[in-house]
DNA sequence: ATTAGCACTCTCTATATATGAGTGCTAATA
DNA sequence: TATTAGCACTCATATATAGAGAGTGCTAAT
């Protein structure tokens, strides 16, 4: 159970299952759902009178509510979260084969950048909603080689290679006049030194303890002033959308409320990015529905998302952001299989 | 002149300033303009009888419209037309120190895209509308330095410097086992032959011509097919927006008809990436208005944009997407300076 | 050629009314 | 005691009507 629900009765199985229906075919139709054609339509044994009374007692409980006195009922948020969450606890995260994914998509994206943006991409077109990722802090990189070139008299280009074979580029610049022989023996030197480790490790005084050997030669501290200055800066995190216009496609999405609601989230890409930091310490798909995003800013949107991993280590979390009244049993499961394979992508890429 | 009309007489000089009245009154209130308090609020010396015959000899001309039978005009495409036209006429492009960018954003992003990205977001965030950009097709890249990278036994990573300091990479293939300082020097091998052509030039023989050396090594036709491998594809030049929100922010965008054409101009950005394929080709900053960009697809948006250079050769361009009832006067700028800066940029650095 | 005057047009807003889907409540029923 | 039938009531939606206001087109006078 993600969310524990503060009831002062457990509900009985028929208002249950009346609630899943209820949530279930509003999320279909997006109408207020009526006692008497819902009875039909999903044929249960009870008079509309009887729907009715049930219904009084879960809008009782907060589970649903009436748009106005003589309407049809429809699920708060609370009510979602009693669905999503009988989702999710009969998910079964072992059976994602029926996800179809283009993952020859990812095989030859080497650069971060564009393999996360491949990734939403795909998200947002499968989902028909918005694609969204939190790219991973630089730190987790394991160095493999690091080239350093001259661009021109004061600046040099670094360039690492990281075992994933993803490459960072860094400019830096430098005061003493250098050549292009100079750094290639400072690349190999600074390569054999530094590769095998994580720049988190590398950060944390391997230049220190470099200088001090004594076998170090004549210049080589100019390479290790090079590789520090350009190593000092974590790229941090960042936040990623795509498939915007998606939910311009969403009637209920384009109306002055929602509207709005949707471009402060897209603008204050700070929202988002710390639920999504949030995720990344989650295990398995988390679902987030209107005020559980923010609880000021946001109404009609809902969060699918979950974090992803570089062997066993969770760096980052991807996800699909609609409206609340999403199609969570097809988008669950979408997640999920991409967290899957960008984390199977990134550490076979490691290893 | 950019477009030429096709009138039965010209313009008189007093139309000619009520015509560019009238659109600069709608561009920025968007009300259909009156006859009467037209004439009050921009002084003119003629009666509202007589602004009204005025404007239907504007209207049978084609440059108004009435939104209905007894509402004020408002300009039709040809009428922005006739108006951006005398703006682009009147423009002092030599002029553009009182556009206020933040160049120092570009200066040290040395991957293509991030560059790229970086621009269009400056762009949007400044005209309130949205950037696009159509980047360069690799071919104009000139190679400083090839470095390979052994990323497991079948695999090679190619990391092209090229002379502007950007970072191109690319995995391929390789039948045969190859040690990593074997690559060495297939690395200093390539780097010496290749530097300083551009890949359009390398594609066209310089591989056949280094096979037909006699000093060719042992070894280095391996070198060869590798690099004629991974330099084969061709880099597409790639259509990027960003800032829709912007867009949506403006309540004559969101209105049914509207938010579909520009739905569909953002979704197939194949019409979009052919509209700046020709501007590519133009110089000096180009308008499009409302079907100007699509006949059939576009309705309510226009484009000003821009082509930019490398060393005086034309590679890509850039502007902005927005309603055909834009701020011309402060975009127009906004455009021409962004693609000069990229131009400056680019060409800098390829020095 | 310009203007004053005036009837006319059309949007917008407000108000009234009918329709229908759906509710809450009460009393009868199994 | 739980369920159901019956019925009055509510409210969004749709339609019709009327008045106000901004603006036009046309005609006749300047």
């Amino acid at each position: 159970m993600v969310h524990k629900f503060n009831l002062e009765r457990p509900l009985e199985e028929r208002e249950e299952s009346v609630l899943g229906a209820l949530v279930y075919e509003f999320i279909n139709t997006g109408k207020p759902v009526g006692s008497r054609s819902f009875v039909q339509k999903y044929s249960f044994s009870i008079s509309p009178a009887t729907m009715r009374n049930i219904m009084v007692d879960l809008e009782n409980m907060g589970f649903l509510m009436q748009p106005h006195t003589s309407a049809g009922r429809i699920p708060t948020d609370l009510g979602y979260r009693f669905y999503v969450n009988s989702l999710l606890d009969n998910y079964d995260f072992s059976h994602r084969d029926n996800v179809q994914v283009n993952e020859d998509l990812l095989n030859n994206e080497l650069l971060l950048d564009k393999l996360f943006l491949s990734v939403i991409k795909m998200l947002s077109f499968m989902s028909k909603y918005a694609g969204i990722i939190l790219t991973p802090r630089s730190d987790f990189a394991v160095v493999k080689r690091i080239e350093l070139i001259l661009l021109d008299n004061n600046d040099v280009l670094m360039i690492l290679v990281a075992r994933t074979g993803i490459v960072m580029t860094k400019k830096v610049s430098v005061s003493s006049n250098l050549t292009q022989d100079e750094l290639y023996e400072y690349s190999r030197y600074l390569s054999t030194e530094l590769s095998g480790y994580s720049l988190n490790e590398i950060r944390e005084g391997i230049f220190d303890k470099l200088r001090a050997e004594k076998s170090i030669k004549m210049g080589k501290d100019i390479a290790l002033d090079i590789a520090e200055l350009a190593l000092s800066e974590t790229r941090e995190a960042e936040l990623s959308i795509e498939g915007i216009e998606n939910l311009l496609k969403i009637p209920e999405m384009v109306q002055e409320e929602r509207l709005s609601s949707l471009l402060n989230i897209i603008e204050e890409k700070n929202i988002l990015k710390k639920i999504m930091e949030k995720i990344v310490e989650n295990d398995g798909v988390k679902i987030l529905i209107g005020q559980e995003i923010n609880e000021t800013k946001v109404s009609g949107c809902s969060m699918v998302a979950t974090s992803y991993k570089i062997s066993n280590k969770k760096v980052g979390a991807v996800g699909v952001l609609g409206p609340t009244r999403m199609d969570y049993e097809k988008v669950v499961p979408l997640v999920d299989y991409s967290g899957k394979i960008i984390s199977d992508y990134l550490t076979k890429m490691s290893m």
